[in-house]
DNA sequence: GTCTATAATAGGATAGAC
DNA sequence: GTCTATCCTATTATAGAC
C-alpha cells in the first residue's frame, strides 16, 4: 500500500508537467531552470524532486504529453468509409496541430532529441506510431485508387509516408519561428501542393 | 589602418566558428559550452573572446554560416528555360539539403530561434530569401500551366510557398531524429506525393 | 591578439526539519 | 511529501602578463 493515493502521486505529477511546459513553451528548454520551474509550479525543490529525478526527466515527461496529443489527433481524424489521400492526411495531421497550443515546445523537443537518446526514443516512438496510421491509410487508398499508383500498394505507402508526415515539422518550425507566419493559408495551401 | 588585417581576422573569425559548428552538430547548442569550443578550437578564451561577445554571438554566426547555405542550394537549382514544378522544387531543395553534413546543427538554430530573438530573425531572413526565390519559380510555373492553377499566378505561389518549403523542415527533423531514416526514398517519394 | 589564471555566478541537486 | 536553506559543480566572462 502506497503512502499516498497514486492519484494524488499522478495529479503532482501533472502539476509540475503543466508549469514546466509553460517554462519551455516561454523560455525554451535551454532558458528553463529548475527554479524557474519551482517558481511556476508553486512548489518547492522538494517537491519537484520527490517526483523528478533532475531537469532531463521532466523534459521527457513534457515530451511524452505534448508528442501523445499528435497521435490523438490522427486517430480522431479517422474517417470510417473511405481512406484518406495524401492531401486529406496532411491536411488532418497539420489542422490537429494547429490546436495545440504549446506552438514552441516541440522544436525544443526535436532540438533535445538529436542529442539526447532517450528524448530521441520517445520522438522516435510517436514517429513510428503515426508512421503506422499513415501506412495503413495510404496503402487502403492506393488500392482503392489502382489507377494513381504504379505497384503495390502497400510498398507505395511505405515509401510515401515520411514525405507526408514532413508537413508536420514544416508547419510547427515556420509557427514557432516567422513571427508572419499565416496558419490558414498554410493548411489551406495543402490541398494545392499535395496530391489526392 | 586595422592592426591586424581584415583577412586575418575573418580567417580567424572562421576558424572559431568551425569549431563551434562542430560542438553544436554533436552536444548541441544547450550542451555546447565556451570550454568545449576553446578546447575544440584549440585556441585559448582570450583569443575567442577577442572576436566574439559571448556564446549566443557564436550561435548567430554558425546559424548564419549553415543557413546561407540553404539559400545557395536553391540558387544552384535554378535552371534556365522550363520553370520548376512544386515537385521539382522540392526535390531540388532537399537534395541540396542533403549534402549538408551537419546535420543536426540546424534544428538546434530553430529551437534556439524559437526563444531568441535575434536567432529568430537570422532564421526568419533565410527562409524570406528562400520565400521569395520559390515564389518566383512557381509563379512562373503556374503562369505556363495555365490548365492546373485557378486564378492569378503570383496569388497561387504565395499561397502555396509555405506548404513547399515545409519539406524541407520535414526531411532535416526526420534526419536528426530517427536512426532508421532513409534519406535516398525520402527524396525518391517527393514526386509522388507532390504536384507538377 | 593571444595566453593563463581566476573571478563571479548560475544552476542542478541534496540535507534535514517538519 | 513538502519546505527552507545550502552545497557544489559547471560555466560564462574578465584581468593582467606576454
Amino acid at each position: 500500500m502506497p503512502k499516498v493515493s497514486a492519484a494524488y502521486k499522478a495529479a503532482r505529477r501533472d502539476e509540475i508537467i503543466d508549469a514546466a511546459l509553460r517554462c519551455v513553451q516561454r523560455d525554451g528548454y535551454r532558458g528553463t531552470s529548475m527554479a524557474a520551474v519551482i517558481a511556476e509550479s508553486g512548489l518547492s525543490a522538494g517537491a519537484i524532486y520527490g517526483h523528478f529525478a533532475g531537469k532531463q526527466e521532466i523534459l521527457v515527461a513534457v515530451a511524452e504529453r505534448v508528442l501523445a496529443g499528435r497521435q490523438a489527433d490522427l486517430e480522431a481524424a479517422r474517417v470510417d468509409g473511405q481512406p484518406l489521400s495524401p492531401a486529406a492526411l496532411v491536411s488532418a495531421l497539420v489542422g490537429g496541430m494547429r490546436l495545440e497550443k504549446a506552438t514552441r515546445v516541440i522544436p525544443q523537443v526535436w532540438a533535445e532529441a538529436a542529442v539526447d537518446p532517450e528524448i530521441a526514443e520517445i520522438a522516435g516512438r510517436i514517429f513510428l506510431r503515426v508512421h503506422r496510421l499513415l501506412r495503413t491509410e495510404l496503402a487502403a487508398w492506393a488500392a482503392a485508387e489502382p489507377g494513381r499508383v504504379d505497384g503495390d500498394p502497400g510498398a507505395w505507402a511505405d515509401l510515401v509516408v515520411p514525405a507526408v508526415i514532413a508537413a508536420v515539422p514544416g508547419f510547427l518550425v515556420q509557427r514557432a519561428i516567422l513571427p508572419q507566419f499565416d496558419e490558414d493559408a498554410f493548411i489551406a495551401a495543402l490541398p494545392l501542393v499535395y496530391r489526392g
